[in-house]
DNA sequence: GTCTATAGGCAGATAGAC
DNA sequence: GTCTATCTGCCTATAGAC
């Protein structure tokens, strides 16, 4: 609750609902970009889903570019990336339940697959997001492997930074491997496969 | 060398230099869609890089789809991918040559992962052929692990199936990551730690 | 085989009425 | 906030002269 500077209450606005309308367009981009990519998909494609104009929407996001770094956002808080893990699980089994997770929600999968790749290419909007997103990654799968190195659990010779790398690299190529053959590829298999090899047992 | 009916020579036609043409708009066909991928890729800046315009390059591959066909089987010569392996070196020698070999044509990376995330979108036409591959890689690896696995060099517990389909990930997944951030990461490096770990040694 | 001209469509973004 | 109308640009593909 916030108040102007004469302690008056500021006009409100309807706030909720534009704040709706936001996640919609949102949710919908999603689903367009996953389909399509970010260059295939179409600002009106978008606003036909939500059942508004084109213009309309811009009025939300100002350009395309801003509409694909809000969905990317938006992403994040659906999956729970970025936020800390409960330290009583293991890495094996959080990283199990994460794959097994996004088994059950594959327009995410494809949209991350499909955009991350896309990124790479000329002035894509949403490069910069994808590297933070892997050196973030890094970072922290790097942490968890030197604190097991430091417990005498990895298995000699393995590389921490190395691993880490690697694990994310297993991850991302499963998936694609997945959205072309679900049922010819078990992501949390290869997961746990790879895991149960570097990590001792306790 | 073909006759015609009446047994004289048919007339040629500078067939030599029709493939040389067809050759020099594949490859900067190739160019143009690892930069811009296929979508964001135009037959124009393909014709503008060949020095022609751009319903003359269509004389040569009727359509868009046609040319990025051309471009991914002209891959495959280049890489040698889809030949067969020579039996006297090890699969780890020859999965890390392969590796140091591609960081020599980034190109060809940039233009593998982006065509091939692309492609799980709507109607790509990229689509068959790298399901087809993916299904021919697993494939030959499944192979190559089962022999390994009766020689009894395969890691207790490591299943021949889930390893194809895991190296095959892991292959690609490194390559995305190095082309982001290729100071960082070493693919040949991440690829022999993994079959080091599967494969154990004679 | 190569070109110019153009068809025919769709894109992202802006202006301004209501 | 939402719309219609429009600007401007690029795209793939075709027609037809040379």
């Amino acid at each position: 609750m916030t108040t102007n500077e004469t302690g008056t209450r500021a006009p409100r606005g309807p706030y909720a609902k534009s704040k709706q309308r936001r996640e919609s367009i949102v949710m919908a981009a999603h689903e367009v970009f996953a389909a399509h990519g970010y260059r295939g998909g179409s600002l009106q494609g978008v606003a036909d889903k939500v059942g508004m104009s084109q213009t309309s929407l811009l009025h939300y996001f100002p350009s395309k570019g801003d509409l694909l770094l809000a969905v990317l956002n938006w992403r994040d808080t659906v999956t729970g990336d970025g936020g800390a893990r409960d330290p009583r699980e293991s890495l094996v089994d959080a990283v199990v339940r994460q794959a097994r997770f996004n088994e059950t929600v594959p327009g995410v999968i494809e949209l991350y697959t499909v955009l991350c790749a896309e990124s790479v290419t000329d002035n894509h909007p949403g490069r910069d997001y994808f590297t933070q997103r892997y050196e973030g990654l890094r970072r922290s799968y790097l942490q968890q492997f030197s604190a097991l190195a430091d417990a005498g659990r990895l298995r000699p010779g393995v590389d921490p930074e190395r691993a880490a790398a690697s694990l994310i690299a297993l991850w991302d190529g499963i998936q694609t491997q997945w959205l072309m053959a679900p049922e010819r590829i078990d992501m949390a298999g290869a997961l746990r496969d790879y895991l149960d090899m570097v990590i001792l047992p306790e």
